[in-house]
DNA sequence: CAAGCGTGTTACGATCTCGTCGCATAGTTG
DNA sequence: CAACTATGCGACGAGATCGTAACACGCTTG
């Protein structure tokens, strides 16, 4: 399923974990020396990494200070395998920025659940490259909006502000949350600047039964169902 | 695995075909009335509609006819069954716009083969919501660019084509397939266009290894890996 | 129905954005 | 190295775009 890199100088715990990884149908790298994680990280890419704070020459934490400094790979989590539970280590596994760590010794099914949340945690997030609702149909993947095949050309400002609606259909997007997404604004502020755009996009969308609705005091909603009243 | 709503009067074909599909996992609605079949597809939404032309008091054609032109729903993709293997019905058929269609009497094997295909065909097209390539993070989903966390401000213009180019780093984009795809245009225009913007990209995005390449006589690439050369 | 508040609408000017021009610079070819 | 071609770059102006102000309108509440 992923692909993990154990980093430990003691074969035992290496075998260990990875029999527990390949169960779970993992796909496994090993190496014991420190020195070799960098280049074997760049040239694999694995999705995660199991690394050992203790490794003879270097550190784990150097180790990792180095794979975060490198530029030449993506971010690639790390689970830090700390030697006792002293606060000294822990100090380092958490200061080294590792994702997660684990004090030796450790049980198989604590690594694995570990394993699993950060995996879990860093999956990637996916979205429509097409969505269509009714004749409305967005392009994410070319940024454009067309309603029954014709292109309707839209500002930045308002292709944004229509997406923000039509990633919820039927839910009120309050004010603060569409300044918040469109312009990022953090603060409520209450000018006339969203229900101008808001009006220039009902302007350029045109008649038909799907539109943007008005929730007075909550906000604005796509609607994609026609004919239903917009009456709270 | 899908929904799918199977309309027919014949009890027994509504029973083998359902048998069928529940066995591949499907969801199954039936109806017999062409009349309800509109309301039942507004409330459930199914992902396909296996349709009879023959069905009392309104044919297959005519419910097809009024599921397009009804607005409340998107597009649902249907199997036409028609009654023979007669031309009649085979235009008739056709014409509906069905998007594919199946003669009785069929094999169910055939039937669910097409199912198959017919669902494969709508099957809608993921793209990652978050592109991160080194210290670059595209979010296509609020449309923006940042380096190391910090938001780039782009025009419209220059992240269609920092997003055109991220999209296959480490791939040449010749200066026509650029200008298709941010600008639409179909013709190999020769101006000085692209160059200004490549620059103005370029000067926002700043001196990081990752940049975008120019292949002389071939077009643009953006570099996904620091220190290679770009000669050819 | 009158007052108050929230939203719609229009107009306008500051600023941004884009494409083009003209030339500079850097590869390429013979 | 000379001639040629492709790309880089700076500047500029037309037009697009945006936010705001001012006011109109409409809904709600008492």
């Amino acid at each position: 399923m992923s692909k993990i890199l154990v980093v430990d100088d003691e074969k035992d715990i290496v075998d260990l974990v990875s029999l527990h990884l390949q169960r779970e149908g993992h796909e496994i790298e090993s190496v014991g020396n420190g020195l070799e994680v960098l280049p074997l990280a760049v040239r694999t890419s694995p999705d995660l990494i199991v690394l050992d704070i203790m490794l003879p020459g270097i550190d784990g934490v150097q180790v990792h200070r180095r794979l975060r400094a490198d530029t030449r790979t993506r971010h690639i989590p790390v689970i830090m395998l700390t030697a006792r539970a002293q606060t000294n280590d822990r100090i380092a596994g958490l200061e080294s920025g590792a994702d997660d760590y684990l004090t030796k010794p450790f049980s198989p099914r604590e690594l694995m659940l570990r394993i699993g949340a950060v995996l879990r945690r860093s999956q990637k997030v996916v979205m429509l490259a097409e969505q269509r609702i009714g004749e409305f149909l967005l392009d994410r993947k070319n940024m454009s909006l067309s309603i029954n095949g014709k292109l309707i050309e839209l500002t930045i400002t308002e292709l944004k502000l229509i997406t923000t609606l039509m990633a919820n259909p039927d839910v009120i997007h309050s004010r603060s949350e569409l300044l918040s997404a469109v312009w990022g604004y953090a603060d409520d502020t209450h000018s006339r600047t969203l229900d101008t755009h808001i009006k220039r996009l009902r302007d350029k969308l045109g008649d038909h039964g799907r539109h943007i609705g008005t929730l007075r005091r909550q906000g604005y909603l796509f609607q994609s169902v026609v004919g239903e009243s917009t009456d709270s």
